[in-house]
DNA sequence: TTGAAAGCGCTACCAT
DNA sequence: ATGGTAGCGCTTTCAA
């Protein structure tokens, strides 16, 4: 591995000095067409490539982004799909500015964000995390251009992408209803229902399907509530708690994988969809389209979703003018095979 | 935001030099106890965080590795969960370590990896590229230490950590010969089988399953490969050329997510798994458990793979020596729901 | 045990 | 249009 060409390499060879050579590159100052070229080809010649870290230590940025990603222990994000599309949403955003990404798996408890300093990142994206949390206080106080994913926090100079809960909330539920479905069970997470207001998305998603309930002059009953949590296993064990309730006909569950484990459930229970239970998700993963039967489900982009990120992100690092701190992402209905029309037992 | 304090501002406020300071922070040199305790407590104080990027200048190193992936377009890996494991147990494994990862999507014909050299990345982890892609190539071309993950190239110096694939195609093929299935399809891939031996981990699983067709002296019989994607929709599309098949009654698909779209389809043609087919996959994902019926699967463990390419990585980066270049991945049968024994209709 | 100083490769300011 | 050069923050050699 010979040693690499430096910037004085090239100007050497060029027979000029290194500061021409710097403006060729960065395309700065005026420099005659002439020793422009010559200086291009010496360039390709020597396969010269700028040294960032040297540049970064002048200009003091980094061209480096960090995704600040809660814990990525075993078990807590190892059963969603989700994250992958997002960071490759955002890596692909960066990549056309051309920054470059720095995965950063944090324990909320603790981070102390030292490696945000040390590299001098440009900016955060943090996901998921929600108002209180003790990593939220600790990434504000670096004073970093940082944009916050599903996150709801109060703050308005914060800036946020996060997906339009409430209204796909309400579509998932309002469909529901004119399938005739009166009482509609909601699997909502494993939370105290007297706190929802702290857990951003679930509170939206909840008002949601109030808003649709309230429309159609249906009451809400608390009691349609399961607490469990939004994953493979809790949609399964959503599914005892289901069928227990009274008149209830169909079941609206915050995320795909979480209906899965429902459908799991229901048909060990000798129950079939939609036929006893009417079944909708939220997400749309790639496999929803492939559950049998095929999932009806809120869809998100959340590819897109990423990439709105960076660039709200990186519309901040360079100054841009921001036009809106808080970008909501459109959802969709997707009305597949779970759901269909109420028939009440006679 | 307050300038960052640097290394001269903690040798003023101690009333040293730079030099001691530095010694101090990399633990290197002599220091005195009481000179090392005052450093230390003025870091505090200050606040000091060391500028990685002025010291990767001096020692030429960034602490950074490389996650190369080929192209993250939407379609390519978005059905594919594996991934996100995978970098999850990259990056747990070299936080351990004080390095980063930089994530790198790249167009395996046109990327030119300039950021590797610019940017000084260490190493690089490179997945599933094939022997004579073109990327591989200019990957070598840059000298930097690299581990290839399921990639099978042949040249005996490169580092590669990959599955044991040929044992778990002969344990999966194996059970369901010990079932009494005669003829078993396989879900290959898109290839052409006459290249097979360019496809690493395809060949390995082609003669895992003639390894246990052969032990059990039962011929093996090209028509009973169905050549295509190992996707969702690959299987799917797998299933109606498998009930065409005559008197094949179990399947071996390289994959879980086919294996999930050949479920989906075998029902809507009306057959019963395992009744008429017995269905077996490759990976064991988190959702494999929770289709129904439940799946059986040769496991492997994707976050300590990539545990495992991290740290062969880094103990050469380090200068450790290596004592092996190559690591196989165990794999484990997993049996659920999907496969039983054979019963040909009479 | 500690300090002085060179220099990593680059950018940007000021001269010419 | 081009060049000289200071200096970004650090490590490391050599001297004291």
């Amino acid at each position: 591995m010979k040693n690499e060409a430096s910037i004085v390499d090239v100007a050497r060879a060029a027979g000029v000095s290194i500061a021409t050579v710097s403006n060729v590159i960065n395309g700065k100052g005026r420099v005659s067409a002439t020793t422009k070229q010559k200086i291009e080809r010496i360039i390709g010649e020597l396969g010269y490539t700028p040294n960032l870290t040297a540049r970064n230590l002048k200009t003091n940025r980094s061209d480096l982004i960090g995704l600040v990603v809660p814990t990525m222990q075993p078990g807590r994000l190892q059963d969603n799909p989700f994250y992958w599309d997002l960071l490759a949403g955002v890596e692909e955003g960066a990549r056309d500015r051309r920054f470059h990404i720095i995965l950063a798996g944090i324990d909320e408890r603790t981070e102390t964000f030292s490696f945000v300093k040390e590299r001098r990142l440009d900016g955060l994206i943090v996901v998921g995390t929600n108002e209180g949390s003790q990593a939220v206080g600790r990434i504000l106080e670096l004073g970093l251009p940082t944009v916050f994913i599903d996150s709801y926090l109060s703050d308005p100079n914060l800036m946020q992408v996060y997906l339009e809960d409430r209204n796909g909330s309400y579509l998932a539920t309002n469909y529901l209803i004119k399938q005739g479905h009166g009482r509609i069970a909601l699997l909502i997470g494993d939370i105290p229902l007297e706190n929802i207001s702290y857990y951003g998305v679930l509170h939206e998603r909840w008002l949601g399907y109030k808003d649709a309930l309230a429309e159609a002059g249906i009451p809400y009953d608390p009691r349609t509530m399961i607490k469990l949590p939004t994953s493979l296993e809790g949609g399964y064990r959503a599914a005892d708690q289901l069928i227990d309730m009274d008149d209830v006909t169909a079941i609206f569950s915050f995320s795909d994988v979480s209906a899965m484990g429902l459908l799991k459930r229901l048909r060990e229970r000798g129950k079939e969809v939609p036929r006893d239970y009417s079944v909708i998700g939220f997400d749309n993963l790639f496999m929803s389209e492939y559950t049998s039967p095929s999932l009806t489900t809120i869809a998100q982009d959340i590819l897109t979703k990423g990439r709105e990120a960076v660039h709200l992100l990186l519309d901040q690092i360079d100054g841009s003018p921001i036009t809106n701190r808080r970008i909501a992402m459109p959802v969709d209905l997707i009305v597949r095979q779970t759901t269909g029309p109420c028939r009440t037992k006679s």
